[in-house]
Formats: C-alpha cells, sequence, structure tokens
DNA sequence: AAAATACTGAAGTTTATACTTGACTATCTA
DNA sequence: TAGATAGTCAAGTATAAACTTCAGTATTTT
C-alpha cells in the first residue's frame, strides 16, 4: 500500500473540508463516542450525522461497529495516514520549489499590508 | 499567526479535494507557469483554470503575478504552513488516541480481507 | 494599424453536497 | 409487552461547486 488512489486523496480532503466533520473528528480524538453523544452538541439532526459519518468511514478517519442499538464511532488512523503519506510525498517536491524561491517569501503581502 | 480559522482550513482542505487542482499544484511544483501552460493539459477551458487558480490563491497555496498580457502562477508557501499545522496539531491527539488502540492497528480489515 | 494572443467577466447549466422530514426497525427497560 | 431509546432508510430541498459559452479588454506581434 505504496501508492493512494486520487479518489481517495478527493475523498479525504473532501472530508477533511467540512468543519462539522472536523468537529466529529475533534470528538472522537477524545474518546469513542454513540452517535447521538456525536450528534449532540452539533445542531444537526442524527440523520446528517450519520451521513458525515460515512463519508469519514469512506476514506479511513472513522472506524464504527454496532453493539446493540449503539453505534460506536472512533479514530481509524487508515485516513490519517494518507494524509500523512500525501503530504511527505508533496513536501520534498514544494520546498525545493519554495526553497529556490528564498526571499520572495520574506516579500511584502499585498493582502494584509 | 498561530491560529487558522475554520474558514481557512476549510477552504485549503476544499481546494485539495480537487484532482484537477492538485494536478496544477503539481505542475506549478516543477516551475512557475502562465495560465494557458497550466490549462493545455488539463481538457478544460481557460475560464474554469482561472476560476480554480482564484480558489488556490483564496487559500495561500499559489500566488499569481501578472506581467504584460500573461499571468504568471508559482507555488505559495502560506498555505502548505496551514496544513502542515493542522498536521501538527491533531498528528499528537490522534497519536494519543490510536496509542491506546494498539493493537487495533492490527485488527483484521473487513474491507479488504 | 490589424491580427493574434492571453486573459477577464457575466451569466447560465448540471451535478454534488449538506441538510431536512417522516416513516420504519431493532433493542433495551420498566 | 408497552414504551422509550438508538439508529436506519428513502425521498426531497436548497445551496454550492465545477464547468460552459460568449462577449469583452488589454497586450504583443507583424
Amino acid at each position: 500500500m505504496r501508492q493512494d488512489s486520487q479518489a481517495d486523496i478527493d475523498r479525504l480532503f473532501h472530508a477533511l473540508g467540512d468543519p462539522t466533520r472536523r468537529a466529529m473528528l475533534d470528538k472522537l480524538s477524545e474518546r469513542p463516542q454513540s452517535v447521538s453523544a456525536l450528534a449532540a452538541p452539533l445542531g444537526i439532526t442524527l440523520t446528517a450525522v450519520v451521513q458525515h459519518l460515512q463519508i469519514l468511514e469512506e476514506c479511513g478517519l472513522v472506524r464504527t461497529e454496532k453493539v446493540g442499538r449503539v453505534r460506536s464511532c472512533r479514530i481509524h488512523s487508515q485516513g490519517f495516514a494518507v494524509l500523512e503519506r500525501w503530504i511527505k510525498e508533496h513536501r520534498t517536491v514544494w520546498e525545493q520549489r519554495l526553497d529556490r524561491l528564498g526571499d520572495l517569501l520574506a516579500e511584502p503581502d499585498e493582502e494584509s499590508g
């Protein structure tokens, strides 16, 4: 598993691009949670939360398991590993480029200055 | 600049979630390019490429500068820095969690096995 | 100056996303 | 077993995303 497909990366970044999903991940990073517990602070329906969970599961950021009537959700390493791999592969190439740019990084910001 | 806003992170992940935009970044990581050069291999209109560029600029992944009639585009460090900062902040928390999970990581994959 | 080049801008189309409602199915609990 | 609890399923809606067309506007180039 050295190469992740474009679609994997698409799904991953897309999953992370939503603030509700990132909030869910943050909450799960404390401890595993039921769907309801996850939904409680979010102000959206259970259904919506389950939909977010599906997206998070599909890209390997979360794993869920149903025990009785409760679905327990927890952080899964796979998605994060894909992300780190992508960063690692691109950091090198980008830093080469950014390195050559040199003092351009110290260039005044048109946006903020 | 220690804290990035949710909206910044949203924009960044959203920008990176599109394969066309990642292809543009890959091409720009070789060398700065004009809009047309960037558009050439993509099979979409110039207009669409410019729209992608705006998104990439807004999240600090690309910087562009118009010289004469040509707009020159290059990788910008800011967006990548925001991404690395997000990872750094979350890796710790997640690894704590993943650490406690221990052998769960070695658990058989329902998906692939 | 005329033609070509390199974009730019406004507007529209199509598809996807985030979310809802409402009806349903299991599984606990009293 | 009746009721509450936890989640599931199938539609549907509204907004946003990705893309297009087509008509411009500056800059070269000839």
